[in-house]
DNA sequence: TGGCTAATGTACGAAACGGTACATACATTG
DNA sequence: CAATGTATGTACCGTTTCGTACATTAGCCA
C-alpha cells in the first residue's frame, strides 16, 4: 500500500475512526488492531501520533468536547426576548445532542470509567462554563423584566436541559426496548422536542 | 480453603460482586478473574452456574432490572389526589435511582452496546409495563377532575423524571467535574429532587 | 456406612491484545 | 541532488484473559 504522506489526514482519520469504535464499543471493548484495519494507515501510527491507546482516547475525548463550543456560539441568545431565548437555547440543545451521538455516547463511557480519563487533559476543565454563561445572561434580563422566576440558577436549568436531551440519546437502547418505542423515529423526536421546550419554558415562567 | 457448600451463597455472592465489578468497568472492562477473586469462591464457578462471561453479565442484568419492581410496589399512588400522586412518583423515582447507582450504571453499559444484551433475556421484555401503567392510571384520574391536562401520555412522562433522575447518576463525574459541583453531597440531592417535582408538576397542571 | 452426584478447586492452554524494535520510503531544504 | 528528519510499514514479543480438562471433596440417601 503505496500512498502519498499527509500527517495531518492520517491524524485526522485515525481520530474518526477512533470516535467511532470507542463511541461503540467502550474504552477497553475498543481494540487498537480494529481502529487501525478501519483507517487507511497502520497501528503503528497510533503509536507514532497519540502515545497508545489511553491518549488516543484522550485525543478523542477532548476533539468531541471542543465540538460544543459550536453550540454557543451558534445561539445568538441575545438578540432574543429572555422567554424565546430559552426556548431556542433548549432545542438547539436538544438538536445538537440528537446530531452528535458519538459524542453522547463518549460521555456515557468517560462516566463508566468515572472521568478517570478527562481530568488529565487540562484544557477541558473550564469547558462548561460558557454554556452556564450564555444561560446566566437569558436568566438575569428575564429576571430584570420580571418574565423569568429568580429562585433557580443557570447549572441547575442547563443540567435540567441536558438531562433530558442526553436521556434522548444515551439510553435510547433501553428505554426503547423496555417500552417499545422507537426513539429515533422523526415524529417521536419532533414530539420530544416541542415537549421539552414547553417543560423548560413552563418551569422557568411559573410563579 | 475448605468450605461448607452451598450452591445458593455461592451464587448470589458471584452475582452481588459481578453487579459491581460490571457498573465499575463496564462489559469489556470486567474481568472475569477479577470477579473470581472478590469472592470466597473461584473462577471456574462462573462457568458452573453461568455458562461463562456473557451469561453471568445478563444474569446480573435480569436481577438488577428486576429490582424495580420494588420501585411500582412501594408507591401506593391510589390512596393520592392526582397532583400529589404525581410528585410522589417523581421524588420516588429520583430516590430509588440514588440509592441504587450499580444499576443505573449497568443500563449505561448495556446502552453503549446498544442493547445487545438484554434483548436475549426474554423475561425483561414487559419490565417496562407496571411503571407505565402506575402513571397512566394517575394520569387518568387527573384528567376527569381537570387537575392534570390532557395532552401527554404516559410514557412521556416516564421519560422525563428517567431522564432527570437518570443523568444525576449516570453523568454525576462528567458533570460535576465540568461545572465544578458535587451531584453527590446532600444538599445538592435534596435541591434536585424538589426541582425535579416542581417541574413535573408544574408541567402536568399548565394549560 | 458406602456409594453417588452436585459442587468446588487447580492447573493449564490458546487466542487476543497492547505495545515495540527495526527497516524503509517520502519530501523538504540547503 | 544529497542529506536529513518525518512519516510509515512489517514483523514480532510478552502478557493478559477467557475458557476448560481433570481431579477432588462434601453431603445426601439407600
Amino acid at each position: 500500500m503505496v500512498q502519498s504522506r499527509d500527517a495531518e489526514r492520517t491524524r485526522s482519520e485515525l481520530l474518526e475512526v477512533a470516535t467511532e469504535v470507542f463511541s461503540e464499543q467502550g474504552y477497553s471493548g475498543a481494540r487498537v488492531d480494529e481502529i487501525a484495519e478501519r483507517t487507511r494507515t497502520t497501528k503503528r501510527m497510533i503509536y507514532y501520533y497519540f502515545g497508545g491507546k489511553e491518549g488516543l482516547f484522550l485525543a478523542v475525548l477532548e476533539a468531541a468536547y471542543r465540538r460544543i463550543r459550536e453550540l454557543e456560539q451558534s445561539l445568538h441568545a441575545g438578540d432574543l426576548e429572555p422567554v424565546d431565548a430559552i426556548r431556542r437555547i433548549a432545542e438547539l440543545t436538544f438538536d445538537h445532542h440528537v446530531n452528535h451521538p458519538d459524542f453522547i455516547r463518549l460521555v456515557s463511557v468517560e462516566n463508566i470509567h468515572r472521568g478517570r480519563h478527562m481530568e488529565k487533559v487540562e484544557s477541558l476543565r473550564e469547558l462548561g462554563a460558557p454554556a452556564a454563561s450564555v444561560l446566566d445572561e437569558v436568566l438575569a434580563r428575564g429576571r430584570a423584566s420580571g418574565e423569568l422566576r429568580a429562585d433557580v440558577d443557570a447549572v441547575d436549568v442547563h443540567m435540567m436541559i441536558s438531562a433530558y436531551c442526553v436521556f434522548q440519546v444515551a439510553n435510547s437502547a433501553t428505554f426503547g426496548f423496555l417500552f417499545g418505542r422507537d426513539m429515533l423515529a422523526p415524529e417521536v423526536r419532533e414530539r420530544h422536542r416541542r415537549i421539552l421546550g414547553d417543560i423548560v419554558v413552563g418551569w422557568l415562567t411559573a410563579r
